[in-house]
DNA sequence: CAGAAGTTTCAGAAGAAATTGAAAACATCG
DNA sequence: CGATGTTTTCAATTTCTTCTGAAACTTCTG
């Protein structure tokens, strides 16, 4: 049998799911979440928090919460099966679904804050300003939030015009600019199309 | 005296600082780091250990350990004051600037060595499938790998446009496409081209 | 409705990361 | 060279986050 092709198989799969917590830890993400997302999206099938507990050796608790994180975010969805009471999970597979579905999570949970906060803190020492201009180091200091919340803001409206709907602004930019498809000679021996499969169902 | 004004300057200077800090957390970035990096921006000039030290009550080392993070992230530069023997830091006060140090850096630190990772998974594999491409499970999961890889190298590709000397797309871009200065309809008071002042010169 | 199967919650335990503080190393000056 | 002021290092400690495991809860089935 395929036995050690398997055993080949899971080691790759162990390794990328290593790779990838550290990674999300570097991020601010759990380590255990973005292991839990790394396995659902190399094992590509719907796997039930059991699955996911034994292969990760974590508890009951930790894989339910993970999962929910996971679904939070909008980078896995729950899938059923007829005649089985089990929820499973499955991981999007379109890596530019994901990446936008990230960047859309991200500007509102950190961005979108702190901008709010920026627009406050001016406001703290903003109507002196204005009414009568004579200190400069508070109107220096109102110049750098302005600088700061104005580049927010532009961050904001293009984040917006990758993640809207029709919103593939950087995926197309990335195509239009040559920087997708055959770059550095690295062999790659198959899939051409890779990056946007067209195999895969729109998440949600 | 500006003793009014004085206070409420540095209330929104800690205000600002705080935030920073926390949205630093969300970043994986260590909290006093972020903050000693907002201390430095807001205030806009050159500050010492000791400064730092007192405003934001961190012991040496910590003040120490950050200011050189920093350093090495190329986000603050070190002055000299003449006949003074005291290490002076200022950080770098273009935000554009700032932000494609900050891409540059993590691009390095957290997205190269992943795809180092990622080439060396595949390579687990990836001759059994080329050899004789009969597991459909090998195949599928190599086809997901490359996904991801692709991904990486685009974003590679793109950041280092952005980054690079002469880069200026991702700011260029914002310009051309409309996003920078007057969108919404929010009081700005000054500062029209706040955003990139040309008092800049490359952090490093 | 009772029981079975599955999922979520949460207080405490374990673990990881940040911080301190004091000693060591370093640099500059007279 | 020794005195003096400054920066770096690092083991011990504190703080914060994540994880566990068992109980509570929900939902489905007969």
């Amino acid at each position: 049998m395929a036995n050690v092709e398997t055993k080949q198989l899971t080691e790759a799969q162990d390794r990328f799911v290593a790779a990838w917590g550290k990674m999300g830890t570097a991020w601010g993400i759990s380590r255990t979440m973005a292991e839990v997302h790394a396995l659902l999206y190399i094992t590509g099938e719907p796997l039930c928090t059991d699955d996911v507990m034994e292969r990760l050796q974590i508890s009951r608790g930790n894989a339910s919460m993970s999962l929910r994180a996971l679904l939070e975010w909008g980078i896995v969805e729950r899938v059923h099966r007829r005649g089985d009471r089990k929820e499973y999970f499955q991981a999007e597979q379109d890596v530019w679904v994901l990446f936008r579905a990230i960047v859309r999570e991200r500007m509102k949970r950190e961005v979108d804050p702190m901008r709010a906060s920026l627009y406050e803190i001016r406001d703290l020492t903003e109507d002196r300003v204005s009414k009568d201009a004579k200190d400069p180091a508070l109107v220096a200091h109102n110049k750098r939030l302005d600088s700061m919340l104005e580049f927010l803001e532009t961050m904001e409206k293009m984040s917006a015009s990758f993640v809207s709907p029709a919103g593939r602004g950087l995926q197309a930019a990335a195509k239009i600019l040559g920087f997708v498809g055959g770059g550095r000679a690295e062999p790659r021996p198959s899939s051409p199309g890779g990056s946007t499969p067209d195999s895969e169902r729109e998440a949600g």
